[in-house]
DNA sequence: GTCCATGCAAACGATTTGCAGAGTT
DNA sequence: AACTCTGCAAATCGTTTGCATGGAC
């Protein structure tokens, strides 16, 4: 599936390299919010070559290129979400999860308006405690 | 106005340093959103002994009690709004400026519910761009 | 063959830590 | 006086950079 992504990136001049493909499959599909070092220890057991920079590089092309989307959720580290569509996040202070959440029901928000700002996206992001952690509280 | 601030430190049995007052004075009122090194910055004018640990101390012990929220909009860095009123953000990827949006008609946003999660706080931010750099633009 | 991309190691910026001395209560 | 807080400097973490080599086109 990754197949749209590289033609996109062909298409605006990039190289296609091993490695970025790697963290293309390594992201397709992937739900769990990963860092760029999580991106890295992850393809590091099938390429033990891999350069953490290059995993850096890559991202940062993605992200630029709209292929992937930043999350600047907690402090002082970005998280990556590979799916682009409109949804929002749910961040465990606790453990420190993050979950998407697709609203049901269309709301108001996206079509917000801001005088003297022009909104090129928005981001919403619920603060709290996941179920795992509420019951782990419960048992103490 | 810091008093009321003040007086919850002091029941919470935190200690009143000038320092931590400097802090509490520099933030009232402040609505540039800034990271702790800019208050550093902003309070060594008036007392070039304090150090950038102890900033970091008050802010830290400050967000923790509920008196500052943290701001994770960009990259890397913490912004910190002594508004915990409810509101958003929208934040200039040009310049980088972070300005308070409070919205107008209340909408569902804050009553919202997610399955098998609580929900502490909400935050939602704008992303896009200033007047200011919009019209750096079309003088290009 | 040309240029862009990779891998390495060093550099960097924001934040944290350890500890001795100072200040609040 | 007791115990917390401060200031300093070093340590740490995530990320970026410079540069020589390698690989995609």
């Amino acid at each position: 599936m990754i197949d749209k992504q590289i033609r996109k990136l062909r298409t605006l001049g990039f190289k296609i390299t091993p490695q970025r493909r790697a963290v293309l499959d390594f992201l397709d599909g992937n739900t769990s919010h990963p860092t760029a070092n999580d991106i890295y220890e992850g393809l590091k057991k099938n390429d033990p070559e891999i350069s953490l920079a290059t995993v850096y590089n890559t991202v940062e092309l993605l992200a630029a290129n709209g292929l992937l989307l930043e999350l600047p959720i907690s402090k002082n580290k970005l998280n990556y979400d590979p799916d682009t569509s409109q949804h929002d996040h749910a961040y465990c202070t606790d453990c420190g999860k993050i979950i998407d959440i697709f609203p049901q029901k269309k709301n108001g928000d996206r079509s917000d308006r801001i005088e003297n700002f022009q909104i090129r996206s928005v981001r919403k992001i619920y603060y709290g405690k996941c179920g795992n952690c509420q019951n782990k509280e419960e048992s103490l």
